[in-house]
DNA sequence: GCAATAACATTTTTT
DNA sequence: ATGTTATTGC
């Protein structure tokens, strides 16, 4: 079969305008990365790149790899080609030419919990208040910096708050610099700096990279951006794609501007929009494309379908969070008799403080879930203490990873102890581990046999790790460093499954030495960038993840929990119009991962954040005229209990379909003991006949007496 | 130096 | 609700 059969000519036009610039702007499901690994496959087949002449950039690890296979189904070479993240691509570069820009080339990285305790240290020694100014907006101001190629050097405060942030980068940068480590920004900013500084280092990849691909590029951020026009300068075969109404990073620095002026900075652009939707029906592309449609300066795209019009998208509004899981069980247990499997269903969310709730149901329902979220695996405290071991067997200069095991297990070498020796280390400009190894006598009184044992067994680890595979290493490290002793003897079911969890590390590295070799280098540096979606998908379970690491991905049927104001859009993007727009794309996103099925579901009132929240539905669902969703909430809430909480947005939204009248023909009689959802028991007083309705008064045990609707108020009828 | 306890703040998204 | 930090008493 050819390569450039079963396109349509959009697509086969961005596979086939190879030479010169193109922007590719593809709307969701419209198959762009069809195009990019059958472009890849073109290339290589007409001969007109080797593999390693080929980069392309991906937005995820996992991106990365579904794109490898799927060139590798195409053509031969795949695993010679530089198809990575931004972040592995540089870090690849930066092995290699680390020497250039002062580092050895077994640097670490810092993620973000690394970044977080060195900025709290800093803080710290240079007095300053993390009360009123928090680490993480210290990161972040850092990491903006660095987007911006600034500097700590460059970096000038102007006003005192910028002061402060400048105090503390110069501190941090020089620390993590110190400890030959980088932190994710410095990944791209440091090879950036490279390039700048070494003209032929720069000229040798652009000779090498002759054709330059990259996906999402709206989400690319200013230093990305220099780094991939840096490239492109050689052979200006630059093939850009993106979607501008999928932009939604802008709060890591992602610049749409840089997808939108794609045309200026290469006038002779080819510009190609892929528009047509393989993936959705025409009923779920339709609700996204209303959403999608209150944005604005969108560059603008007609999304279209051919696929069979499909079922309406159903809206389902809980009572509480409870009540609206226990919907998406349901639902997931009526398709699943239809035929489809588990892995059939994602349940999206915007926020992961989300997962909890659902995972407390699918648990009683004992429906198998898989949770895709966040870096936990190797954030775990037993895995970074474990991995710490190891990075400072590979990097000696690595402080912070020595501050983090010198008394784990406990050795009797206190706060007070590392305190004393960080100070010497920084007064004499050594490393921690070499003032451990050659001045802990003079500093330390009690400790320093302690230390002494603990510089052997780093030192020991380290002759091993010469000659072992991770595997055997990481067995000898927990065995000498007492870390799984520690684990064995305490008893609780805790320590229980942080074993299990060191268990589980040892498939990890078992899994690399058979696939990579063994080397630890690589290892650490495999897993410094590994997160998240990496996780391989299991056929029989449900999906759990946010709408971020959605992205790029597709399911049959797909669940979107907690649409609700101040859930989503998120009460910290509703102030600002451009992140209430970036909320709206995410919804967009969202949507359009739905290939089948789409439901949208929220609660009356959830339990968040140790506190009950009652928000409106979310705007969202109001800007899709009501005749393209189906209602499928059940109303037990009296009318006024509607209405009362939610002022007239919500009313608006209820009125989808009304509340079936449900107890009007119920009997009731002067007398009876009936049961309210809210009020609980108590006894009719009077019943007076109104039009069709009944308007009944009840005296509750509880709230005293209150007169009801008879066909709205959520009655039982206890006794009589 | 260490463990237990109390007080406290902090809640987004990811490489 | 949870996780982190500060304090306290041993």
């Amino acid at each position: 079969m050819d390569i450039l059969d079963n396109l349509n000519p959009e697509q086969r036009e961005g596979v086939e305008t190879t030479e010169g610039p193109v922007l590719l702007i593809a709307g969701a499901g419209s198959g762009k990365t069809r195009v990019l690994t059958h472009r890849i496959a073109h290339l290589i087949g007409t001969q007109k790149a080797k593999p390693w002449q080929i980069l392309a950039i991906t937005f995820t690890n996992k991106a990365a790899k579904e794109m490898k296979e799927r060139v590798s189904d195409l053509v031969y070479g795949s695993e010679d080609m530089w198809i990575s993240t931004f972040h592995a691509a540089c870090v690849r570069i930066l092995r290699r030419e680390a020497k250039h820009l002062g580092y050895d080339n077994n640097f670490n990285i810092y993620d973000t919990s690394d970044k977080l305790k060195v900025i709290k240290d800093c803080a710290k020694e240079l007095d300053i208040d993390t009360k009123k100014i928090t680490p993480r907006s210290i990161a972040s101001a850092i990491s903006n910096a660095k987007n911006q190629l600034l500097s700590a050097k460059d970096y000038q405060g102007s006003n005192l708050y910028e002061k402060q942030i400048e105090k503390i980068y110069k501190m941090y940068d020089r620390r993590v610099k110190a400890n030959n480590a980088m932190d994710f920004d410095d990944l791209i900013f440091e090879t950036v700096r490279l390039f700048r500084l070494n003209p032929d280092i720069l000229e040798r990849y652009q000779q090498q990279f002759k054709y330059i691909m990259v996906d999402e590029y709206q989400d690319t951020n200013h230093s990305q951006y220099l780094l991939v026009n840096f490239l492109a300068k050689g052979h200006k075969n630059i093939c850009v794609v993106g979607d501008d109404d999928q932009s939604i990073y802008l709060f890591r620095g992602a610049d749409v501007a840089n997808i939108l002026d794609f045309e200026k900075d290469y006038p002779d652009a080819k510009v190609i929009k892929l528009e047509r939707n393989y993936r959705s029906t025409q009923c779920i592309l339709s609700v996204a494309n209303e959403v999608i449609k209150h944005n604005e300066g969108r560059k603008g795209k007609n999304l279209w379908t051919e696929n069979c019009a499909g079922e309406k998208p159903v809206f389902f509004h809980g009572t509480d969070h409870i009540d609206e899981i226990q919907f998406i069980a349901d639902e997931i247990t009526k398709e699943q008799a239809k035929g489809r499997k588990l892995s059939d269903f994602t349940i999206l969310i915007r926020a992961n403080a989300l997962t909890r709730s659902i995972e407390d149901i699918l648990l009683k329902r004992d429906i198998p879930y898989q949770i895709f979220a966040g870096t936990e695996f190797f954030n775990r405290k037993e895995i970074k203490d474990v991995m710490a071991y190891l990075s400072i067997i590979s990097n000696p200069a690595d402080d912070l990873s020595l501050t983090r095991i010198i008394n784990v297990p406990r050795r009797g070498i206190g706060n007070k102890t590392v305190e004393r020796l960080a100070a010497v280390a920084d007064e004499k400009n050594k490393t921690l581990f070499e003032v451990l190894k050659e001045d802990a006598d003079g500093i330390v009184s009690r400790g320093k046999d302690k230390i002494k044992q603990l510089v052997m067994l780093i030192e020991n680890l380290q002759e091993m790790s010469q000659y072992l595979n991770v595997t055997d290493l990481l067995d000898e490290t927990v065995n000498r460093s007492g870390y799984r002793n520690m684990l064995q003897s305490d008893k609780t079911d805790e320590a229980k499954i942080r074993l299990e969890n060191i268990e589980e590390l040892f498939t990890v590295t078992k899994e690399f030495d058979n696939t990579h070799g063994g080397n630890l280098d690589e290892f650490l540096q495999q897993n410094s960038l590994a997160s998240d979606t990496d996780e391989s998908e299991r056929e029989d379970s449900v999906k759990i993840m946010t709408l971020h690491s959605a992205k790029g991905l597709e399911f049959p049927v797909v669940f979107i929990a907690g649409f609700e104001e101040r859930l989503f859009p998120h009460i910290r993007s509703m102030e600002d119009p451009k992140e209430l727009q970036e909320e709206r794309r995410l919804c967009y996103v969202g949507i359009t991962r739905a290939k089948e099925k789409l439901y949208i579901t929220a609660a009356q009132s959830r339990a968040l954040y140790g506190r009950v929240e009652r928000n409106k539905v979310s705007r969202f669902l109001e800007e899709v005229p009501k005749n393209l969703i189906e209602d499928k909430s059940i109303k037990k809430y009296s009318m006024d209990n509607l209405y009362s909480q939610s002022g007239p947005q919500r009313a608006n939204v209820n009125s989808f379909k009304m509340p079936q009248k449900q107890n009007i023909d119920m009997a009731y009689k002067v007398g009876m003991l009936v049961e309210h959802k809210k009020f609980g028991q108590g006894i009719i007083t009077e019943i007076k006949s109104l039009g069709e309705d009944q308007k009944i008064t009840i005296n509750f045990e509880k709230v005293g007496s209150k007169a009801l609707m008879a066909s709205f108020a959520p009655l039982t009828v206890v006794e009589g």
